[in-house]
DNA sequence: GCCACCCTACCAACTAGTAGACAACCGGTA
DNA sequence: TACCGGTTGTCTACTAGTTGGTAGGGTGGC
């Protein structure tokens, strides 16, 4: 499926990743990622022809990363309100570490006007992947009686995304990492009770 | 207060604004400002002596409107539910009709490891001062009746940021203004529901 | 021999920012 | 009325450094 990354190529977009999370795609450039990885712009150059191909192939890959380990969540859990902690807390993990504190598609997202076509098809499209995902469980669950929505699965699912984004730009904005949990863990807690 | 603004630096300034608006920080130069105003570089420079000064003042104006705009606003209404709702509203009109579909904010907020600390600064007073507005609607509503808060109104209310804001991202990220209002206004309904 | 990978050297365009001259307008003064 | 200095706003011309990207040649391993 997915065309092997050699190890300086994965090397590069590991580097990309954190340089999206820290400021988006207008923020870094292809000089900032060649200190970090030490190589030059040109080998650089070599691996991605280009900035827009590279941050396209980075956002691909991510999804990728994404849809598994979201799909092995559900295979492991099997349980629709264990299945949404646990993606409120991988989220939470990522934040209080510092190491990976926000989604790069939420990111690119805030870019959208002024992002290329490419990375922004890419982008939509995990926007979309994550809908269905949590759209599924969402739907599981209030099938079993766990959650309680108030509109259709696909309709909870965009206002949870909406949450957990929206608190995961709050923890950055006040640079408070447990502002998190303390916005989503609740939002959860009433997707259980009956409305 | 503050100090006036000449009619060519209030043009400057409404341009950074709809830039700042449709990709942050980092996506626009000074030359993108002068072409929009129709004026020569040098020239914003002679108005605004560099770029983190010139952001730091929109800001500095923003926050000073959107504080001017909520007190207005409260002393027109007078209803904590309905304050809720124009202050949705809003946002809906703005994103509805295309010119400012973004918090400036929200916008900076997400770059905020890589812009400017006297812009950061600023930043995080916004959301402050917003935080501050809404647990002040929110407990004024929780005694009159209106509203059922889960916990503190200061709590409540950062929840309900997060909504206003990913509800905003999610509305840029695919694509449709009317996700921002099927988003939002659930969330203002179950705020006036006992649970 | 070829392929993955790296390099130096270069490019045109763009970045934020500076120097300094010029013009239009202002209220005050002779 | 006529000149004055100051303020405000504009310009051309320039800087040093950065941007994404290219040309082309070298090196090491299979």
């Amino acid at each position: 499926m997915t065309v092997e990354l050699s190890p300086k190529a994965a090397e590069i977009v590991a580097h990309t990743r954190s340089l999206l999370v820290s400021g988006g795609y207008n923020s870094f450039s292809y000089a900032d990622l060649a200190e970090r990885v030490k190589i030059t712009k040109a080998s650089i150059h070599h691996h991605f022809p280009s900035k827009a191909v590279l941050v396209q192939r980075v956002v691909a890959l991510y999804r990728e990363e994404a849809r598994n380990g979201l799909a092995g969540m559900v295979q492991k859990i099997n349980s629709p309100v264990a299945e949404l902690n646990a993606y409120a807390d991988y989220w939470a993990g990522c934040i209080r570490s510092g190491e990976h504190p926000f989604c790069i598609c939420a990111m690119l997202a805030t870019e959208m006007p002024t992002i290329p076509d490419e990375v922004a098809v890419e982008v939509r499209g995990h926007f979309n992947d994550l809908n269905t995902w949590l759209a599924g469980v969402l739907k599981r669950g209030a099938a079993a009686g766990q959650f309680h929505l108030g509109g259709t699965p696909a309709n909870s699912a965009r206002a949870f995304m909406a949450i957990v984004h929206g608190a995961m730009l709050m923890a950055r904005a006040v640079d408070d990492p447990k502002a998190f949990g303390a916005i989503v863990q609740p939002a959860i807690v009433k997707l259980t009770q009956p409305g």
